[in-house]
DNA sequence: ATCTTATTGCACGTCAACTGCAATAAGGCT
DNA sequence: AGCCTTATTGCAGTTGACGTGCAATAAGAT
């Protein structure tokens, strides 16, 4: 089980990310701070619910999460990222970030980020249609090497 | 607004469609046919909650609906589409099918189906990091043609 | 036509996610 | 530091999608 999405400095990060938070006119509350280090301590995209089950019995609300969670992704702070299982996830959108996709093992759930992306011709395509402002969502799965092997086995 | 995802022949696809449903062991009820029909009406992604407005009043339960969409989903009648909405979505997959992703414009919500797809060096990276049973999810966003005109034009 | 049993409709349950409001506390000001 | 304004929080309650138990119904085999 491997994990390996985020490649950051987290004390840099903590900074930009209250910072950008302070900027934009919002109070810097120990809820905030806390939600902040949590959010940039995990190592693949996050659920509302893993987030709220760190946090349960230390005095912040679920409410607080959510309402969080949609200040964050109103100033970019998060994306979201779509793991197809009905679960909504997020992912901290690093300063200095790169365009990046994930790989998911379907069987144990760990996550890769993949630096490569061929959509190029399909976007220049897309263009040619008349379309503007063009993005995509993309993410690949698969059954990882040792769920592999553990199935092979079996 | 187009929304040009579907191009079958509805009377050979209805046949397919109950023919699976019936050598899987299902009955075919009068809601299942009426279901199928309007599945295959669809010329775009469509959500649970618009095959219920569709048949509200008319004598088929939502908790029917529900059900059926999961019977579908099993085998692969219908496919999940994800346009990160928050709305899940389902598909049609035809009987000769082809690997396609959408196109869907963020401001009209029309759908199109795009058929090129370049992400093969990715899964041969994927592949040599030792995943197997590798797929993807692609989707694009932008705004379609006439909706760029009208906001240029605001 | 009869019988078996999958399927349905209904009512209710569940769960994530959101909201109104009074209480609280962040951060600017003096 | 203390005060004041107002964003933010916790709480309780709401919403809406989706699922489930069960008795009644109907598909399709005999």
């Amino acid at each position: 089980m491997k994990n390996k999405c985020l490649l950051i400095d987290p004390a840099v990060e903590l900074d930009y990310f209250l910072k950008k938070l302070r900027d934009n006119g919002n109070r810097i509350t120990r809820q905030k701070k806390a939600l902040a280090r949590a959010i940039l301590q995990f190592k693949k995209p996050f659920s509302s619910e893993e987030l709220c089950t760190k946090f349960e019995n230390s005095g912040i609300d679920a409410s607080t999460i959510y309402r969080s969670i949609a200040s964050f992704l109103d100033l970019s702070l998060l994306g979201t990222v779509d793991f197809s299982d009905g679960t909504k996830r997020y992912e901290y959108l690093p300063k200095c970030g790169h365009h990046h996709h994930h790989v998911v093992c379907t069987e144990c759930k760990s996550v890769e980020a993949i630096d490569i992306c061929g959509v190029q011709e399909e976007e220049k395509k897309i263009a040619k249609m008349g379309y503007t402002n063009i993005f995509h969502k993309l993410e690949f799965f698969g059954l990882c090497r040792s769920c592999t092997r553990s199935i092979a086995r079996s």
